[in-house]
Parts: C-alpha cells; structure tokens; sequence
DNA sequence: CTGAAAGCGCTTACAG
DNA sequence: CTGAAAGCGCTTACAG
C-alpha cells in the first residue's frame, strides 16, 4: 500500500507537505500540489484510515443496533440511515440485539470500544434496565434512540406517536360503528406497546365505552407474529363471539388473525372490522387490504441519522449539545378490511 | 479515555509491560499480570482500535455490499452475516448499492479506503463490467460473492443451484401435467435470472416440449415485483389464454400474478399451476398458498462468512487460498397453488 | 512556501 | 521478568 512517504520520496519532498497538498491547504504552492495530487493519483494513493482514525480521533463511523434485521420496519430504518449516512461519508456497522437484553448491553459494548463517532438504537422488548444506555450518553458519545425508546433515558429520540395513532385507529373504528372492539397488543416491555394499549383504552374511554380488559390479548413472542395472531383470534372467537372490530399492535398479526378469521368462514369487515399498525408493503396487497397505521420507517432512518450528524458535529467543536425529540406523523390507511 | 500509559504510571511500570500483562503474554510475571489487570478493569480500560488497528494492519471489520436491504431474501443473509461475524469478534459495515453499478464501484472503493478485513457482495443487476471486483482480488484482498456472482470472476462464491433449482421446479410443473408452461424471469443481466431461465428450458427440452421464446416474460424494475407480476399475467392473459403452468422468478412476483388470476376469477391451481422462487415467508401464508423452491438466506450468509474467514486467517499467515465455490442446497417445496 | 518534530496509542523485537 | 526503543502512517503547530 502506498505511504505518504512514498509519495514524499518520489517528489523529493516532505511528508508534512504531501500531507497537506493533499488536503488542499492554502499554504502550499500551486505547483506542489498539483505535483503531489498528479504523484498520488499515479500510484493509487489511498490514505491509510487507521492512522487518519488514531490521529483525528473519528472513525467517521457510526453503529446501530437493532432487534431485529428481517422485519420489513426495521430493514427500512436501516436503509435511510444508510442512506443518509453515505451522503455524508459515514459508514454503518450493524448488529442485531435479537430483542435480547444481554446482547444488546454487549454490543453496546462492542461499538464502544470500536469507537464508533455515533449510535443509533433501537430496543430490545427484553430491556427493562437502561443504564448500558445511561453509561454511552455520559460518556459524551452522541446515541440517537428511534422507535423502540425508553422514555425516562434522557437523550434524543425519534419516534412516533404511537399513543395517538392507537388513538385515531380505534376512534376510527367507533366511528364507523363498532361496538365492542378488541386490541391484540403486543409483548409487555415494549415502550410503543404500552402506549398503542393506552392509545387504544383513551379512546374507549374518550368515546364512553366500558373498558374490558378481556378483549386485550397479548402476544408474547415476537418472531411468530403470524402464528400469535391466528392463535389469538381463534382464543377471542371463544371468548367473544360479538367482538366487531380489533386494533391489532402489527400488520402481521393482523394479518395471521385476519387469516384465521377468513378459514373459519368469517367475513371481513362485514362481521369484524380490522385495523393493524406499520402498514407493511404486504397490507395493500392481501385480499382484503389491511386498513393500518403507516409507520414511516426510511424517513424514521434518515432522522434519525441527521439529529446523530448534529450532535457528533457539535461534540467535534466542544460544544454540548441539547437533546431533541422528534415525533413523526402517522396516518390512517384505510383499506378493505374496515367498513367505511 | 483511560490509556496504556496510565495504567502504567499508576503502577509505577513501563507501558510494554502493561501491555504485555494484558495480552496475557508468559513472559510477565503473575504479580504483575494481576495487578495490571485489576487497575485496567477499575480504570474501564478499553484499548484504543484506531492504534491496534495501526499497528496490527486489521480492522477486525468486514464489508458487505448488497443491491436491496429491504428484501426478505437479502435481510436473512445479512442476519446470518452478521451472527457469524460477532462469533468471531468482527463487525460488519454495510452499504446498499441499490442495484447501481456505479454505487456499487463506489462503496467497493469505500471499503477498501476503509480497510475491513474482507468483502461479502452480492452483484447489482445493472453490473455487467467486473473490472472493479477483480482488481479488489488482484489487491488480495479476501472476497466472496454470493447469490448474484459473476461466473467470470475468479474467487470464492457462495450460490445455488439456480439452474438445477429452475428444472425442478419446471420438471415438477411437467409432471403433474402441465403442458404450456410459462416463465416470468427476472431483468436479463444477473446471472441467477439467466441461470433460472436455463433451466426452465432445458427442462422443456429434456421433455420435448418445444420451446417458445413468447412465453417468456421480464420484469425489468425489481423494486416493483408485485406490480410487474400483475402487469405480466395480465399479458399472459391476453397473449396466451390456454397457458397452464408458470414457473416465476421470484416469489413476490408470483404472489402479484396470483393476485390478478384471483381477482380475473382464474382458478389456481385448477386452471393455472403457480411455482415462485425464494420461500418468501409470506408465501406459506398466503391463499392459496405457494409452491416455491427454498433458498437458504440465512445459511447462505452464514456460509460466505465463514470462507471469508478462512481466507482471511490464510491471509494473516501470508499464505495464500484457494477460491471456494459452495453451492448450497434447495428444495422444492409443495404447496397449494400446484395441482398435487 | 517548506519541513522537522512531536505525537496519536498501541505492539513487539531486542537488550539486559 | 522488565523496559527502552522503534515504528505503524498520519496531522498539525511551529520554526524558518
């Protein structure tokens, strides 16, 4: 691999001043620098980062840890952030925690001690303590959480409404008449979880209806979402019979409900009114057509990584920076699983 | 950030030692080693990788460029990547060429400046000059292909068998009666889309069923499957009604066909046999549900990163490798839209 | 405008 | 068993 040094030799001239020809310092003359950039060019002179790392302190790098990869939001996430990233010359590594709360304190870790410039996180259903979280941020690294936060960490984040979107989805169904609606939430731990559940039992509430903590069924594993939602919908076809609509946590499940329900000669949305939530590319093209929450995913990525940018070029400057919160929007799909 | 050099000044020795002691090196004796090894883990030391690198000349980083990070297929491969690769403490950085020759040149370049370990890389569709791969290889640096590879290109690569796969699939079609059989084939560049179509037609050939180049059909944009598997059986329709069987490139184009047949009131399987390609996990889930040949995305990742490891350990110890070709197996696998 | 020097934080061959 | 020294390849403050 060429040097610097070579580079130098070659020219007869320093290091120091092929260093900076390169860089394009004013303080050195025309034809140095062209000689040098035609020299480096010549040779294929590719700067070595590791020593550019050891000296700048940056690796231009940022991690994001994610629970898990194959999921159509994530994988979405994980393309703006890229993208983004790219534009302005950073590279991502990526790790999957797995939804596992020890992985993701051990790749937090991980990323650490790569001494990546930045982190982007989004949690694990099975983390409940933070301070693997608390411990980066003191540490003056700059760390972004996106969708899956926890609210009492102080740092910035960017997510959605998800109690408000739970909200207009089960107001929507009052609206078009439903009586006694169901909500399939998703596992416990999960921040979103909780407020798409408290979204969804505001509106019962707002609209005079008579909580019934019956009709909330939980789904416990996340990684057989379709299966949980047959299972769930064929425990709530025992359970209550006159259910006519439910707000689902997932398109999938929503979809593997709306699966069951069709097998057992059920029909949508004329019996059962269904609602999901991400609006997953697959919604608009199942018969019939999930009505969901769109969840945007690639712009949820390329936020996510503009407010990281900021705060590590601020961090670059000394300078401390403010937390920020962003709340993107949401908006109601309605398709042909809802009777409008 | 705690150093080697505080540490030692802490004990009162010399920073060779302490970084001796650390690496557990005999030649350090246990006194020192444990004493060392108390004050790094009460300082929370955490060797800097910008120097380690420097000085060990690795990164202890792959690379892995894929076309689409949104695809089910390509999301299992990255998964499998990515648990391998932290078995083996390395880190993996990724980039989306978003099937763009001229990105995917780019982000080689990227790599390389960046210096990871090693490259995994699916080809983009639009790459058809191999220049920037080889002259990767010429450099030793270790790179493996997989799934979309250029045969070509001398090196390791992890595949399958898309011709084999593409006759049995076809052959199956054949064997349960059909006797005009279409084929929906990907853009016309990757090599597993030509590879597919092969088999497609030998099949045909191998069962004398003359070959008709009209009831072959492209889908030129990849990042509209669904609605170029519904623009194409519309086609089919109107060109060839007595048509019986389709063996279909990829399983999301499959379901958009199925979804026209359904809604033109065509009856699969009774009237048209469907076979996809990639076991997509919507297609089991589907009605009617999808016959489709399995490709192992996650065992495929897991794969390639373990060749690349070998090659890269060889590497280490300056000897040299031979290229690997793994060709992993699939499997048909039956369902409701075949006639069986 | 150019270059010598120091230093980033580590590792390792070598001397003692 | 310990440590001084060299060096990985850069960058930058400073002197001239």
């Amino acid at each position: 691999m060429v040097t610097l040094k070579q580079i130098a030799e070659e020219l007869g001239i320093s290091v120091a001043t092929v260093s900076k020809a390169l860089k394009e310092y004013s303080d050195v003359s025309k034809r140095t620098r062209v000689l040098v950039r035609e020299t480096a060019h010549r040779l294929n002179y590719k700067p070595n980062s590791f020593a550019v790392n050891l000296r700048t302190k940056e690796s231009k790098t940022i991690g994001i840890i994610i629970p898990e990869i194959v999921h159509h939001f994530f994988s979405s996430v994980i393309k703006g952030i890229v993208s983004q990233a790219e534009k302005k010359g950073y590279l991502v590594i990526m790790l999957q925690s797995n939804e596992s709360y020890d992985l993701e304190k051990k790749q937090l870790d991980l990323l650490i001690s790569k001494r990546v410039d930045g982190i982007l996180i989004s949690l694990a259903n099975a983390t409940g303590n933070f301070d693997h979280i608390k411990n980066v941020i003191s540490q003056d690294i700059p760390l972004v959480m996106f969708d899956k936060i926890a609210k009492v960490v102080n740092c910035s984040k960017v997510i959605i409404d998800d109690r408000k979107a739970a909200y207009m989805a089960t107001q929507y169904l009052i609206n078009i008449g439903c009586k006694k609606i169901a909500h399939f939430r998703g596992p416990l731990l999960p921040q979103n979880s909780i407020d798409r559940f408290l979204g969804y039992k505001q509106a019962l509430l707002d609209n005079n209806i008579t909580y019934d903590s019956s009709l909330v069924y939980i789904n416990e594993c996340s990684d057989k979402s379709f299966e949980e939602g047959k299972k769930n919908a064929k425990q709530l076809l025992k359970d209550h019979k006159d259910v006519d609509g439910i707000f689902i946590n997932t398109d999938l499940v929503a979809i593997g409900a709306m699966t069951l329900f069709l097998e057992k000669g059920i029909k949508i949305p004329e019996q059962i009114n269904i609602v999901g939530f991400s609006n997953w590319f697959m919604s608009s093209v199942i018969s019939p057509s999930l009505t969901t929450v769109d969840q945007p995913g690639f712009k949820m990525g390329k936020k996510a990584f503009k407010i990281l940018y900021k705060e590590m070029m601020t961090k670059k400057k000394n300078k401390n920076f403010d937390y920020k919160q962003v709340v993107l929007d949401t908006e109601l799909v309605i398709r042909d699983s809802t009777n409008n």
